[in-house]
DNA sequence: CTTATATTTGCCAATATTTGACAAGTCAAT
DNA sequence: ATTGACTTGTCAAATATTGGCAAATATAAG
């Protein structure tokens, strides 16, 4: 499981069985470029997810939730601190959010 | 609170009555460097992180956990989806781990 | 086996981001 | 006013990421 975005949305196509060379022009790149997206070879731009959810009939939210989780994964996935290191980043959220 | 890892270093440095122009050396860099680092406004280096540690005798696993808690904390502070996204990424890495 | 279509891979130039180095600045103590 | 510690701004150099193309692979059909 190297990038569970790009998992999810080559599914999501699938299902609308729709092909590379048919979503790629929507998102002004090449085959090639999605096709790496899809495989987690490249990130996928962060403004462009929601485009990307709605030509897949997805939900926004949830392909951005894989796309951070992807970009999290990438920063601690060898570390041996990576649990304690998510704990305190989460406590730091929170902090953040109760402020609002 | 900008930089868990940098303040926290800027504290212990002054617990060891240490001045940036004297361990700024010993990381191969300018005070000025140094200092940005100390209020997170520039990155440490990974591998220079044990020897930081060394320097102002802490644990270099604690640093480290407060560094990686940065680099998680800059890709999802202002996201909607923070919260569920880390629950994903810490399920994939417990997955890899248990893998081990 | 040849063709056609979809996807993948490799490469490298173009672009973007981060860093290193230095100069000039603030601030506090004297 | 001078000194010492730290900070800030700038900008070129170093790194990293991306875009675009061509060639390779895979699969199916004739």
């Amino acid at each position: 499981m190297n990038s569970q975005f790009g998992e999810k949305i080559r599914t999501l196509r699938e299902k609308q069985h729709l092909y590379l060379r048919q979503v790629a022009p929507l998102l002004e790149m090449d085959t090639a470029q999605l096709s790496k997206i899809e495989k987690g070879l490249r990130q996928l731009k962060r403004e462009q997810i929601p485009i990307l959810a709605e030509i897949l009939k997805a939900s926004s939210d949830e392909l951005m939730t894989l796309w951070l989780a992807d970009q999290i994964y990438e920063v601690v996935k060898d570390e041996k601190m990576a649990n304690q290191a998510m704990q305190v980043a989460e406590k730091k959220i929170n902090l953040k959010q109760r402020k609002k």
